[in-house]
RNA sequence: GGGCCCGUAGCUCAGUUGGAAGAGCAGUGGACUUUUAAUCCAUUGGUCCAGGGUUCGAGUCCCUGCGGGCCCA
């Protein structure tokens, strides 16, 4: 059943039949009578020669005169009926915008006119006319004929303000696209960034790849995957929680340059930031280090900025941030030094790490090792303050199993993390390719597992034989799409870059 | 997980100390042949999220639940 503040609005099967409030009768209505004239409410075929931008810009390239030309045909939804008596205008929109249509009773005839009656709101109308302006100048579409193609049985949201309800935007994205501009145009810039980032990275030589969504383990992050069951096997399986441990695979059997742009799913409650389900990508390229990885980084948001924004300049949450390069540079310890006085050099294990940040209030979460305690101070006093695109480098290596160490320093790893409006937006190392210390660095994911880590990583033996067989060098990057659309979309929730964001059942 | 806020007509929102449920848009009827958030006249439309409680009386106060939002962990 569905839940009373939506019922009328949306009715369901009751006994057999619908649910009709009044608008809706009213509808249902004209449907009846445009059927008993002998007309088809939803023909298959529509006649159309012009698209509403078309229209617009062939008015636009005659002179300020009314242009003389052969009528065209255009197709749209009704958005806005203006009725004059002898005259209505109608706006139509079409995937390419807006444009209006000036139904006149001398033009039409007295039947086509009347039969305008049957036009509400929501409908998609075919109109076939000339190309002309109004009195103020508006390219608008002289009908001489219309035609009904599909009538729709609800009216859509609010003219002016839209549709507000958060709720129902995300649950009802159709009426959350249909009747707020706004909402087009984000995920039309979300289209455009993931068409960029695929120019980008195939004009470099790379292939994209597809690997298997369904695992007998899932690993290459620190999270909680989703289960599920293979009936025929009859055994569970995992939905992915990253795509990095099969792209190295690859690597290994020398593919040197592979991407995969792909849905990871992450067991986890959801947020501002978060879904369980989003968009990775993830990028490998041989004989790279991560300082390579860190040029593309930025050459790729730049130039995807410049080809779907035309900017390098966002407003995210209110602050400017501008994407020009060179990025700032910083390393992990550094950072905690600036930001909070903290200098691990002086905490340098577990237990010492574990009071000074308890001393400090810094909430910690149990049984954190050492890594994930100098994580937690990052995130805590340094993650708020990266608004402008800034590198973080050299990580502690109890936090990257799979990252390769620093050759001067074996404590910490090659490996950074991009940080825009306050957070992560995108992780990349030098590929750990010695098989034996990978070994190692399972095993201790293992222990932290025992402790109570339920996000530790798991012994990926095939993964380890494919090491053992030699990986190039290589450096890999992992990039938040989701994140990367909000800051450059200027929206500060995953929800709105996300055409369906998962939510709590409507059912009670 | 904790705190705060929200849920009222199809949509956007008001609703006073607890005392007859409102506006705008949309709809319906009418006027108007260049309007554009058209305008003007008239008018329909309510499970006030759900369930309990207090009260002579609850949209309003209390409790529980559901859903959403923001902040914190």
């Amino acid at each position: 059943m569905t839940k009373g503040r939506h019922r009328a609005a949306f009715p369901v099967p009751d006994g057999g039949s619908y649910r009709v409030d009044e608008l809706m009768a009213h509808r249902l209505a004209k449907l009846d009578q445009l059927r008993e004239k002998g007309i088809d409410p939803y023909p298959p075929r529509v006649e159309r020669s012009h698209t509403a931008n078309d229209a617009t810009r062939l008015v636009e390239s005659f002179a300020e005169s009314e242009p003389e030309t052969d009528p065209i045909d255009i197709a749209g939804r009704v958005v806005a009926q203006r009725d004059m008596g002898k005259a209505r205008f109608l706006d139509l929109l079409d995937g390419t915008g807006r444009i209006q249509v000036l139904m006149r009773r001398n033009v039409l005839g007295d039947d086509l006119f009347e039969d305008l009656k049957t036009v509400d709101l929501g409908d998609f109308v075919g109109v076939h006319g000339k190309p002309m302006r109004t009195r103020t100048g508006q390219p608008t579409i002289g009908a001489e004929s219309w035609t009904m193609l599909a009538k729709a049985l609800h009216a859509p949201p609010e003219k002016y303000h839209g549709l507000a309800d958060s709720e129902a935007r995300q649950r009802r994205r159709y009426l959350d696209l249909m009747s707020n501009e706004e909402t087009r145009t984000v995920f039309a810039t979300r289209s455009r960034l993931i068409s960029g980032i695929r120019r980008f990275l195939d004009d470099r030589g790379f292939l994209e790849v597809e690997t298997p969504v369904l695992q007998e383990e899932a690993g290459g992050a620190a999270a909680r995957p989703f289960q599920t069951h293979h009936n025929a096997l009859g055994e569970d399986r995992y939905l992915r929680i990253s795509l990095e441990l099969h792209l190295k695979r690859l690597v290994v059997g020398g593919l040197d340059r592979v991407y995969e742009l792909g849905r990871i799913f992450r067991n986890e409650g959801f947020d501002a930031r978060h879904n369980p389900e989003f968009t990775m990508l993830e990028t490998y390229q041989a004989y790279a280090d991560y300082h390579d990885v860190a040029q593309m980084v930025e050459d790729m948001v730049t130039t995807i900025a410049r080809d779907a924004l035309g900017s390098l300049k966002v407003t995210f949450k209110g602050e400017e941030i501008d994407l020009s390069p060179p990025w700032k540079r910083l390393t992990f310890h550094a950072a905690l030094k600036d930001y909070a006085g903290l200098d691990l050099e002086d905490f340098p294990d577990e237990p010492s790490l574990s009071a000074e940040l308890r001393r400090r209030g810094v909430p910690i979460p149990d049984g954190a090792g050492y890594g994930k305690l100098a994580d937690e101070a990052m995130s805590h006093y340094v993650e708020p303050h990266l608004i402008q695109p800034t590198f973080l480098l050299d990580y502690p290596v109890e936090l990257s199993p799979l990252a390769k160490r620093k050759p001067e320093n074996p404590r910490l790893v090659e490996r950074f993390e991009v940080f825009i409006g306050g957070f992560e937006v995108g992780n990349a190392y030098t590929e750990l390719n010695d098989p034996l210390d990978q070994r190692a660095r399972f095993e201790e994911q293992l222990r932290l597992r025992a402790a109570g880590d339920e996000e530790a990583e798991l012994i990926d033996e095939d993964f380890l034989f494919a090491l053992e067989h030699g990986m190039p060098p290589t450096g890999g990057l992992g990039v938040g799409i989701d994140r990367l659309v909000m800051i450059l979309a200027g929206q500060s929730t995953i929800r709105d870059v996300i055409l369906f964001p998962q939510l709590r059942s409507e059912k009670s």
